[in-house]
RNA sequence: GCGAAAGUGGCGGAAUCGGUAGACGCGCACGGCUUAGGACCGUGUGCCGAAAGGCGUGGGGGUUCGAGUCCCCCCUUUCGCACCA
């Protein structure tokens, strides 16, 4: 063992263990059917930028620690790694630097696994999988197939961002505000055939299958997911077109307004339009939608309602009522039917059009109310298109509405449904805002999409035999055009599976996020070569007992793997409906910003914290910040995420090399709970390496007396009280790190650690002093610190382990997670708060076991209670046994 | 605008089946040890007050012997959604 925990020494600590875990294969493992306690602890697979952040330490300093935990329980656990590495990055570098995407690709893995390695994160590395690899998405080409034939992956005109400059498509981030990141240029919507995955058939088991995941997801996550898939209940109602043998048919949640609907409101897009008998006046408002559309704005901010009126006629099937039929920008034509019945008195958005086009509105819902019956409008009469200054769009009575007034609207819903339904008008609906899932994608770095055009056998798939559809090493990276793939000829040119003729490949590649979606299955199973793997094998790990990443996934990510799960489940490759039993999503490591106003106007120039001199007042706000450089004032601005710019990063290297991996890994988690988004502040990892040295020091210090104390606390003599004392301590804490660990509130965990170790601290006894009982308590008290230090500082936990005289490392079955004794970790003596009127007066002290009536005479014969007392008239005593007296004097 | 979550010392944060608010750490102050130290050790540290004591968990009200915790109103912040009929 090392003498002391100083600089020198934990960079040749932590290379000691690493290269010993590296030599034993600790962290490797395998299906075992005789290991029924097995844990899958899964982190979010990182893309391979190149370096490692702040947000990469922190993620995987959690998700290393449960697997620590794990394993010292006693669990199979598997904790794998790999790399999300298609991609757009890849492909920037290209285009910049002329670097082959797969080259910068393989550098930039080589680099970061061996910043994981220096982390000392304990990987099985040889179940290591990344995404551009052939061998595995030879296995998303495959996964591409099943969807073809069951029907799930088609393909359909839709959509893409356009820089007409630069002629090339742009990704929705690289087109935000409308305009092309790169030249400014103003981003045009073009239509191309791309390939779909039909998530949608899923949404209903995608809503319903929550319950499932319900207690082990968090709450926000699963509101967002249900938020995106977006199911309404309501109905389709078709209104008759005026002297035309055409009907139109509306979506609505809300069939009992349905008698103050004053038109139908159709999207542009809509058929009927091209019907109106208005034919230029309307095309040439459909004109000036388009042309706005095409500009896309910035979010937030609405498009100003507008309309034409199609000088069609729409018959209300309910009244009979004839009503105008509009077309305008507000109706999406990609939800519902394209089409809505327009009821302004009761939908906002109907009101404030109604409004602008001086439409009437008619109230037909009524806010029940017991003073004042309803009163029963007659729709026809003028009267009573009473003024509205707000729609009221809540639930009430339903009024002016011939046989249905007077019923509830909850009743009028379902029983207007029915009817529309027996009248052959109509059908009760259920409709989703969740899209299908656009696979293609313009770019080069992905996987091929399998597929073959050839003249005479239209698209034809690519035979499972022939899969993988390789990548070629390169393509023209001019950053124009569209897929890079179009410019390989010997990759396009190919034959017809079918017919021999020649014919041409899929050019586009796969969303990365197919890659991702079934990542952590393949991990099970990683380099199986006939299947994308063994079934027994995965049904012995998955699903994923914990799932840990950064919230920005909580929707996409975690929805597709979810429907990939389902997916899988129907091809007979899984049997369960859901991929991952509890999730948490991390909080970001933010740090603060150093800026100065830039040149121009508006932008901002940003520093390097390490370039920054930061002085504080006696309050530790910052006072001043300095350029280190040329010595001018700096500003100080908010908190970023630590990813998102180069110069706002804490570069975790220079962290490693002056604290050690253990340390920055214990501050990290240290410093706030989980899920929080966490301050990066250097100071406050002092205090980790502080607390690290303490205990390292106080195990040097009794390490030969620990080893040679009793076995068993039985021969170990009688306990002083202070002995009794501290291995109250151990057992207390124990109980308390073991219950914070599963619920991975590491901040309190760490917290309740550093108590023990005060407790020690404060234990007076020496080593050359000490009885034997005094040595076996300290060794107790040190052995669980250890091990359960483990987790969070892998590295000096196994030195000081080897210390205390464990030849076998933390992993061998000499090294178990300690047990806690409920007896020995309850109190003997507890203190009592003595209130009097409900304000503290007193404390006093009990033994644990003492009764009601003990406790009260205790506080009532504090002195300084009785003071409090004194000449009063007691009313009444509250005791909590264990916890409080509060004495109620008048 | 809608929905959700959250507001606790100078800072990160503890404590929520209602029961000693501020654990633990950072920072800060004083002292010790040192040639020196941004090392280490000790003591103190919510605010006001000399003390006794008073006040204190965004603000206001309420329930209760007792409220950070429960109820009502308001304010602020963060996140998500944003014409989804």
């Amino acid at each position: 063992m090392y003498e002391r925990y100083t600089e020198r020494n934990i960079q040749d600590i932590e290379e000691k263990w690493q290269r010993r875990w590296e030599e034993s294969g600790a962290f490797e493992v395998e299906q075992d059917a005789a290991r029924e306690k097995h844990f899958y602890c899964l982190e979010m697979l990182p893309y391979p930028s190149g370096f490692l952040h702040m947000g990469h330490v922190r993620n995987y300093s959690i998700g290393d620690a449960l697997a620590w935990f794990k394993r010292l329980q006693g669990f199979n656990v598997l904790h794998p790694m790999g790399w999300d590495s298609f991609g757009q990055p890849a492909e920037q570098a290209a285009i910049k630097r002329g670097v082959m995407p797969r080259e910068w690709t393989d550098a930039n893995i080589e680099h970061m696994r061996s910043q994981f390695k220096r982390m000392g994160f304990s990987f099985d590395w040889r179940r290591e999988i990344a995404a551009h690899r052939p061998e595995y998405y030879k296995w998303d080409q495959w996964f591409f197939l099943k969807m073809l034939e069951r029907g799930l992956a088609y393909k359909k005109v839709s959509p893409v961002n356009w820089c007409p400059k630069e002629q090339t498509v742009l990704s929705n981030e690289q087109s935000s505000g409308g305009v092309c990141w790169r030249c400014g240029a103003a981003v045009e919507k073009r239509d191309i055939e791309q390939w779909f995955f039909r998530i949608t058939a899923y949404a209903e088991q995608l809503l319903d299958d929550m319950r499932e995941i319900e207690r082990g997801w968090p709450e926000r996550v699963l509101t967002m997911q249900r938020n995106w898939i977006g199911r309404s209940e309501g109905a389709y109602i078709d209104f008759q077109i005026k002297d035309a043998d055409e009907r139109v048919r509306v979506f609505t949640t809300r069939v009992d307004t349905i008698y103050g609907a004053n038109a139908v409101v159709v999207a542009v897009d809509h058929p009927l339009v091209e019907k109106s008998p208005l034919k230029e006046d309307v095309r040439r408002f459909v004109e000036r939608v388009r042309a706005a559309r095409s500009l896309a704005h910035a979010p937030g901010e609405d498009e100003e309602k507008e309309g034409i009126n199609t000088g069609l006629a729409a018959i209300n099937p309910f009244s009979g009522e004839q009503v105008p039929v509009w077309a305008a920008n507000y109706v999406l034509s990609e939800y519902g039917t394209g089409a809505v019945m327009s009821v302004p008195a009761h939908d906002e958005r109907d009101f404030d059009f109604a409004q602008k086009y001086s439409l009437p509105i008619h109230r037909v819902i009524e806010r029940i109310s017991h003073e004042q019956p309803a009163i029963d409008h007659d729709p026809t009469s003028e009267d009573q298109s009473v003024a509205m200054s707000e729609p009221f769009t809540e639930y009430g009575i339903v009024v002016s509405s011939g046989d249905w007034s007077g019923k509830l609207s909850e009743d009028a819903l379902r029983e207007m449904a029915e009817f529309a339904e027996r009248e052959g008008f109509g059908e009760r609906a259920v409709t989703y805002r969740l899209r299908d899932w656009g696979v293609s994608r313009q770019r080069f770095w992905g996987a091929p999409i399998p597929i073959i055009y050839c003249d005479a056998c239209g698209v034809v798939p690519v035979p499972e035999s022939d899969l993988p559809v390789v990548l070629p090493e390169r393509a023209e990276f001019t950053g124009a055009g569209r897929s890079p793939l179009a410019t390989v000829a010997e990759f396009v040119n190919t034959t017809c599976p079918k017919c021999q003729g020649a014919a041409r490949r899929e050019t586009d590649t796969m969303d990365t996020f197919v890659d991702s979606s079934w990542y952590f299955f393949r991990y099970c199973d990683p380099r199986n070569a006939e299947a994308p793997f063994d079934r027994e094998k995965v049904a012995y790990w998955t699903p994923v007992d914990q799932y840990i990443g950064g919230v920005e996934h909580a929707v996409m990510h975690l929805l597709y793997t979810r429907f990939w799960t389902k997916f899988m489940r129907d091809i007979g490759l899984v049997s369960f409906d859901e991929p991952v039993r509890k999730l948490m999503t991390q909080g970001m490591v933010v740090a603060e910003t150093f800026y100065r106003d830039a040149e121009e106007p508006g932008q901002k120039l940003y520093f390097n914290p390490a370039d920054v001199e930061v002085v504080r007042d006696d309050k530790g706000r910052v006072a001043s910040a300095t350029s280190i450089n040329d010595g001018h004032a700096v500003e100080v601005g908010s908190f970023e995420k630590m990813s998102k710019s180069v110069n706002n990063g804490v570069d975790p290297h220079s962290m490693i090399s002056a604290y050690g991996a253990d340390a920055v890994r214990l501050f990290v988690l240290f410093a706030a709970p989980v899920e929080n988004d966490l301050r990066w502040q250097e100071a406050g990892i002092e205090g980790a390496l502080r607390f690290l040295r303490r205990v390292y020091s106080t195990v040097y210090r009794w390490r030969a007396e620990a080893v040679a104390a009793p076995k068993d606390s039985t021969g170990a003599g009688e306990f002083s009280p202070e002995a009794r004392r501290l291995r109250q301590e151990t057992h207390r804490t124990i109980k308390r790190v073991t219950e914070d660990f599963e619920d991975l509130r590491y901040n309190t965990a760490v917290a309740a650690m550093m108590e023990l170790s005060n407790a020690l601290g404060d234990f007076n006894s020496s080593p050359e002093s000490a009885s034997a009982s005094d040595h076996f308590a300290v060794r107790e008290c040190l052995e669980s610190l250890v091990l359960m230090l483990a987790p969070f500082c892998p590295h000096v936990a196994e030195e000081m382990w080897e210390g205390l005289g464990h030849a076998g490392g933390l992993l061998s079955n000499d090294a178990r997670w300690p047990s806690f004794d409920e007896q020995l970790a309850r109190r003997d003596e507890l203190e009592i708060a003595v209130q009097v009127n409900g304000k503290l007066r007193g404390r006093v002290s009990v033994s644990a076991d003492a009764g009601e009536d003990e406790t009260r005479d205790a506080a009532l014969a504090d002195e300084r209670v009785r003071s409090w007392i004194e000449g009063k008239q007691i009313v009444k005593t509250v005791v909590v046994p264990g916890r409080l007296v509060n004495v109620v004097v008048r």
